[in-house]
DNA sequence: GATGAACTTAAGGAAATCTTAAGCCGAATA
DNA sequence: TATTCGGCTTAAGATTTCCTTAAGTTCATC
């Protein structure tokens, strides 16, 4: 998941940012609203935490603008603007959630959770270390980074992933994979796991796709 | 909009239930837990507010056991509990808000709003890049230039827009805008890709819609 | 070292997709 | 009823991408 903070206090902002990369979110920091606006509207986040003031462009332009592309990115106040009228003008320039300061993480980062939660949608996502595989979207991440994998070297990933920490015989996976029941002689195997490691760069210190000789294959954590 | 209010003050509940059907939401009271869980349950509502410390059944219980059956109803606390651990707890049994007294009433009505505005019908001004799709009029977009699309194209480009970010399998565009439920065995998807494509000038350096071989399409931010 | 298993690479064939063009069909028009 | 027009669908060849095979190399085990 992918944040984008636009804060102009360099500590606020470095103290957001690695507490929520300890959670495992992706952060981006702007630190004035152009851009802090112009980075929210690639569309790369999935969530955006606005302070008010700013240099160049308060937080409540950055919203309404940003607002007319995107109406579903959650969006989090986070700001000393502590009156009620100012709390209310933020969530009608269509924020989700109003945070004022001082603030705590662990608020913060529950806040943030509520946002995703619905969001994240009860999708098949597998994750093996930094690898993430989502079979609905036919979609694999790793490190955030889209890898765009074929057919059989998906299927393949998904086989050794759904059976995470189990080995996967050579048989099991010719049948699973490739439909074939009947004794077979190849090398496919070999070549899609060798495409695979390439692909998702899996080197000695990294490898979750090991080999088990005379038997097959297991993904497995480190 | 129907809202349910669990509260055991009766101060309180009487002023919530007053202000909110003065912006005519139509409201409910329950004073005490086992009759707010059972009233939450016939599912009536579309938002639900609950303190914490209430007769019978806390707040806290009534959200765990409401969440089981309803994953999208709004819940906002509205409780004296103010630690953080405490708004955390809250927030992780399922709830969207959490406000602590004692608190504005205007304030209270905005986040109403935040949770209920955004259960409302999804957006019809869709993005991708420099493309904008509006449902309601019909229209597209390309830097601000209108394109003029046919009744299958703009059906074709809106579901794609509308899951910016995922595959969308040839059987899924198939279903959604051919809305054949069978077996097919036709390119015209092919072709309606293809004249999208062209219609948007979609070249190699912005090929907003990528075709995921073996699977279908996706429409994506660079 | 010898042996067999696994790794790596490249190339031909197979399959999916792209592109173009032509035919079909229904709505609007005469 | 015929005609025209626009949009939808089908078909077929061109193109791109992927799968599989094969052969040489490396590695693990005895």
């Amino acid at each position: 998941m992918r944040i984008l903070v636009v804060e102009d206090e360099l500590g606020i902002a470095s103290f957001v940012k690695q507490g929520l990369e300890e959670e495992s979110y992706v952060v981006d920091v702007a630190a004035a609203g152009n851009a802090g606006l112009a980075m929210a509207l690639t569309g790369d986040y999935d969530l955006l935490i606005l302070d008010w003031m700013l240099p160049e462009k308060s937080g409540i332009e950055i919203c309404t603008a940003f607002r007319r592309e995107f109406a579903d990115t959650p969006i989090i106040f986070l700001t000393a603007k502590d009156t009620v009228q100012e709390v209310i003008v933020g969530l009608q320039v269509g924020a989700n959630d109003y945070i004022k300061k001082p603030f705590h993480f662990q608020e913060l980062l529950e806040r943030i959770r509520v946002q995703l939660r619905d969001k994240s949608a009860p999708s098949n996502v597998l994750s093996l270390g930094a690898i993430r595989l989502n079979s609905d979207t036919h979609q694999v991440f790793k490190d955030e980074v889209e890898i765009s994998l074929t057919q059989k070297e998906f299927a393949l990933l998904e086989l050794l992933m759904r059976n995470k920490g189990k080995v996967c015989s050579r048989t099991s996976i010719i049948e699973n994979v490739w439909d074939i029941h009947f004794d077979y002689n190849t090398q496919v195997i070999d070549v899609f796991i060798n495409a695979l490691r390439k692909k998702l760069s899996l080197s000695e210190t990294e490898n979750y796709i090991q080999t088990i000789r005379g038997v097959g294959y297991i993904a497995k954590e480190l």
